[in-house]
DNA sequence: TTTATTTTTTAGACAAACCTAAATTTATCC
DNA sequence: GGATAAATTTAGGTTTGTCTAAAAAATAAA
């Protein structure tokens, strides 16, 4: 197994993230990590050099197979790491990623399938995004937004997209997260809010902003 | 807190185990950081600056209480990782080390303090060396080596000074790790070597070389 | 289909950490 | 004490990853 330097791991992590599959611009990579153009363009140059991207100069990049292994690898250990925090050491699930983002970078394979077992093998981190198994294998969840979960019908919060700290916030004022009962009781067509409940308490409403972004298990 | 990269980190680490309280000179760390003595006079200057060690050209350099507070951290987060890794993930002793020396890096205080807690607060790491508590205490460990411990009186393998892989290989061998109580049936004054006894097992030779290396715990 | 705007790349600098080779300082030996 | 030897520092390069500003290419507008 090559080593990979951690601007490389965060650059091919971030495409990743843009699109698994597709292709990215340059902007559109710099804007996500932060950077300049100037440098993604030299760092998509080093990672074709390295065949983990597909890059012509203003044509864009797409992730080779290896480019995509490797991405798997890097939001397993993140994932992982993530589960540790929120399940072993009783971090709060806002305060997860950042510590997170330093320790996938730690790269011994053994390292993260011993802690992989030592957690019982994790489906999810605890934003509900799910955990690539030893060989990069990721399920597809099929979970349906909130603003589609039909009213009066019990579903499961199982992912929220929007994972920036004022969401996590509210969504902890609201006592939602992942693994929470959730039923919607009435919906607003004029702004988009609606009215849930959570468990049995008493009925609230959320925005049709925050709604977008709550992801449920249903099966129908 | 202000951060520190990882080289100053290392370089620092590497001081205090030198000399945590004395001078060390540009040869001996260029030779334990496997570096060229160049680097190492252009790291000091930038340590200096930034107040962690004294130094002064041609007369090598020392710990100020900053650095030495930081080794302390460094040396922390360390030991309480290799006992993570030995404790929870049944990582053996002599693979721990590699991996602890990357994820010493990682710099969430709060994660190290959790991390402490989730352990229970342990005292020492799977070599027998004291871990810095919060604070940056550490235990003098006050053990001696097994040459001088009196012939048939029991004591427990407490700290190995040689930790190289040929060492801890040697040690898994004759089944001798920290915990193993440990007795000495005769000593041969013409090369060292001892007879040693090993719970109830059958009596075993050891060089003189090997039993300098072990430290016991000994209340007489 | 020119012209203007946006996107991307190139050119040139800079900081961190490393290296080799040469110069300098300190220590050792006769 | 002066000549050698050893230790240390300086000088000058290299690599990685970043930046700004200018040039070039691709898109959008007129
Ligand atoms: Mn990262
Ligand atoms: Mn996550
Ligand atoms: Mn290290
Ligand atoms: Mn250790």
């Amino acid at each position: 197994m090559i080593n990979y330097s951690t601007s490389e791991e965060n650059y091919i992590k971030a495409i990743y993230h843009l699109q698994p599959d597709g292709i990215v611009t340059t902007n559109e990579l710099a804007g996500e990590l932060k950077t300049r153009a100037a440098s993604v363009t030299g760092m998509m140059k080093k990672l074709r050099s390295k065949k983990l991207v597909h890059y012509e100069s203003y044509k864009g990049f797409r992730l080779t197979p290896d480019g995509r292994r490797l991405a798997l690898m890097i939001v397993r250990r993140h994932r992982l790491w993530e589960y540790f925090l929120a399940e072993k050491l009783k971090f709060s699930w806002d305060e997860v990623h950042v510590v997170a983002e330093e320790m996938e970078h730690v790269s011994s394979k053994k390292l993260i399938d011993k802690l992989d077992e030592f957690l019982g093998f994790p489906r999810t981190d605890p934003h509900g995004d799910p955990i690539p198994d030893a060989n990069g294998k990721i399920e597809v969840s099929r979970n349906i937004c909130l603003t589609e979960l039909p009213p009066n019908k019990t579903a499961i919060v199982a992912y929220v997209s929007d994972q920036s700290i004022g969401m996590l916030e509210l969504l902890g004022h609201k006592k939602i997260s992942i693994g929470t009962p959730i039923e919607v009781k009435k919906k607003f067509s004029y702004d988009q809010s609606m009215e849930i409940r959570i468990r049995q308490q008493a009925a609230t409403t959320i925005s049709g902003e925050l709604a977008k972004n709550i992801f449920v298990r249903y099966d129908d």
